[in-house]
DNA sequence: AAATAAATAGACCGATTTGTCTATTTCAAA
DNA sequence: TTTGAAATAGACAAATCGGTCTATTTATTT
């Protein structure tokens, strides 16, 4: 782990990949601390417990995502052109992440019963993404609300089954799949 | 846990249920013994660890799904209706669990690094499931082999999207709209 | 330079983890 | 009814878990 910063930032930063990597549970308080190179009473005057130190990990993973993507995106680009430009995004970030799939719903699956605030988190992140697709493409699908929703869940149901079927199959086409699908759904004219 | 079978089966069942219920690494082995009323040693003369019984726990669960979508369609009905049935199938089973979701989508996200025959396992189940796709979609689109897998696929991603979505929002309405973008894609004429 | 805050190493705690082993009991088949 | 397998309860082990605490050292600030 990069020995800059300080080490309430280093302990973040390595439970981040370490959570990612191994999954909530199977990752201990002490490896974290051994590869952030921290010691362990900074861990719980910084973060209160491993499962407060989970939450931080979940807002700030919330704030990162987004940040990537926007800064992913041209500025100046159509509605159109970003929504296609999504399924890139996500593409490389599969390639880049070895593909591990999403944090937020690997941790989903772990913590669903078992902790309410990082539930509500991953929750609340996910609504985000579903209303960031309801505004592009009610750009671009003015006339027909409904039909506008239809086709923006739609995307987002192909962007989520994608990224699952990636991690499955250790290989991109469930995006290509995904981005040519939601071209054809976004050019059906009402 | 029923108290009826013998103490191998009620092992397995036992864990079916915490496991999906809690999650993998969450539930103990203790803690299925108990509640399945077994003695510790049966589970290691049956199952020779709890790795070992969560690679049984996986291979029961693909058959378990597999009978279950099978004798939830109807024998006399036409590809496009048991396509669309699947759906059906998928919205009364997230009832049913309370929203847990997938089983393997939930395991793998837990031991995608950590235990390579359980991978294994999952990965062969939805490689089963994207052939079952495309074997009925390649019925109702006979003429254009590449368009018919392009549609299967957006159905098992629509699918799959579903699936996550319906888990965090703990609604149907992810699987509804799922139902109608298939619907759409199957009628789009060549 | 003195005072204060931040970070360190690491012992320690009780609980829990998977797994082994012994000794006893239940049960079914010969 | 005897024999042998299956199942039982539970002690035990070694490791790890999250978390607390003490004592010391390093930085920062005044």
């Amino acid at each position: 782990m990069a020995s800059n910063s300080n080490p309430k930032d280093r302990i973040l930063q390595t439970a981040s990949k370490l959570f990612y990597a191994q999954g909530y549970n199977a990752t201990g308080i002490n490896q974290i601390l051994e590869e952030a190179n921290v010691a362990k009473a900074s861990l719980y005057t910084h973060y209160g417990s491993k499962d407060d130190l989970g939450i931080a990990y979940v807002k700030a993973a919330r704030e990162d995502w987004f940040n990537a993507l926007n800064s992913f995106l041209e500025k100046n680009s159509t509605s159109m052109e970003k929504l296609l430009r999504c399924f890139d995004f996500l593409e490389r970030n599969m390639r880049l992440n070895d593909y591990k799939g999403c944090r937020f719903i690997n941790l989903l699956a772990e913590v669903s019963t078992q902790n309410a605030e990082m539930r509500k988190e991953i929750v609340d992140h996910k609504s985000t993404l579903r209303a960031f697709f309801q505004n592009l493409v009610s750009d671009i699908i003015e006339d027909d609300k409904a039909k506008a929703n239809q086709i923006s869940d739609s995307i987002l149901l192909l962007f989520e089954g994608a990224i699952v079927q990636s991690k499955i199959h250790l290989d991109v086409w469930p995006v290509k799949t995904a981005k040519k699908t939601a071209t054809t759904l976004l050019n059906t004219k009402t």
